[in-house]
DNA sequence: CATCGTAACGGCACTGAGTGCCACCATCAA
DNA sequence: TTGATGGTGGCACTCAGTGCCGTTACGATG
């Protein structure tokens, strides 16, 4: 499709400038979509505006989709390293949560891209599906993650799987929240209460365990000091081991 | 491809056959894919291998993917009617754990076609994915439902999204055992009281309704004085009216 | 300065999914 | 017999993605 005999001089051949290029190629790409929408757009358009050819669009990207997601791979890698070298001693939920915290801040570094990129995801189909399987990556090594640290308990596997699905739901949300709000409010703060939130309860449920478990529903109309000493006495006549 | 200049006499040509057609068809494409793999499957072997024309497979099936889930979008339509139908006065967490007892009903209801296309989504990337989304679309309705009835209560949207997550992730989690086991056990049991559990968890927190309630789940391992200190903190943070 | 190796690039051809269009034919009604 | 309708086959086309090969720029080495 390119009838123009002109050799092209092909600007930005320096050859430690590979990333740029890719990052270039990226924002072509994005303007065209966001101009003519996604479908419309084919590859030889973003390899014609970009000044490359077609077949070295697709030494950068694997996939059209692809450029819409950079280095997608690469941050799933760094959650992953995260959780590895996590505290073995720490709450594994508490782990879960500053490494949500941490994808969100991914996010939160680039406003405008996430921007970009939501309102193209909330358009396309395939880009809003491309989406959901790398959320769902990122779902998977949250439970992997979990499983590892729940072995030893009975229904790990499925507390696990519960417990990573909603803490990725909880992320998600106020990652929603905040892309359509236009980025108007404070993310990260309203992720940590909703976290918390999230492994309050879910920290909570050890039925069947060895160690003894209490619950106790309590009306918050009744005055705090009463409501803490008959929590006290209550305490008090549990066996202690 | 079709160098056979046979006419073929096309079999089973009746018009009110549309159902049985498309089963024939997903039947000979399921074959193929499990005889030399999805990827190396090419829409013309199935369409030969059916007795059809290339075209004609197109009018069936949206897509090669698509022959691997059939009636995918029906099922999801029951899901919404039972949604819809549901009474309101029931615990919205009780609806849910029905709707998805009935989910996982459909895929015990043909046990053979489960496990191939488990077999089948476990090794082909694209059908996983596939899968993945189609498993969102699930999610999407459950967090639905909820966000209407927790419409009144702060934070409501949130603990939707959660509990949809984590009753999609319990029911995927019992599914999955399931099939990984080739159908040894009670997969409905088995759901039903991790259902239980996840709704033990989840119906709790009831944070600033009218009638204010909190639950406490201690374990009784921890120093009473710890366990005090905590929940007297936990209680100042709530809103007293 | 000359030469060689390497890596990125452009171009070409090809496969395969998916779509639009049209002609054909069977069925059914008037 | 005639006409309308709907499913079908065939053809051509677009576009994503891949393999292959020749070319070119650049750096290292002599």
């Amino acid at each position: 499709m390119s009838e123009s005999p002109t050799p092209k001089p092909r600007a930005g051949r320096t050859a430690q400038g590979r990333r740029r290029v890719r990052g270039e190629l990226a924002l072509a790409a994005l303007d065209l979509f966001a101009e003519q929408g996604f479908e419309a757009t084919t590859v030889d358009h973003i390899a014609e505006a970009a000044g490359i050819s077609r077949r070295t669009f697709f030494r950068y990207f694997r996939s059209k989709e692809d450029v819409v997601f950079p280095s997608h791979d690469e941050r799933l890698g760094e959650v992953v390293d995260l959780l590895d070298g996590a505290d073995p001693t720490a709450d594994p939920l508490r782990v879960l949560a500053g490494t949500a915290e941490v994808v969100l801040d991914m996010y939160l570094a680039e406003p405008a891209v996430s921007l970009k990129r939501f309102a193209l995801t909330r358009q396309v189909p395939s880009l809003r599906d491309k989406e959901i399987t790398s959320i769902d990556r990122y779902q998977r090594v949250f439970a992997r993650f979990l499983r590892a640290r729940y072995a030893d308990r009975p229904g790990g596997e499925l507390h696990a799987a519960v417990a990573a699905a909603a803490v990725v739901a909880a992320h998600n949300h106020v990652l929603r929240q905040w892309l359509k709000s236009g980025g108007a409010f404070d993310a990260k703060a309203e992720l940590r209460t909703a976290l918390d939130s999230v492994q309050a309860a879910l920290s909570a449920p050890r039925p069947a365990g060895e160690g003894n478990v209490v619950v106790g529903v309590l009306r918050t109309a009744a005055p705090t000091d009463a409501v803490l000493a008959q929590l006290e006495h209550a305490l008090r006549d549990l066996p202690q081991h």
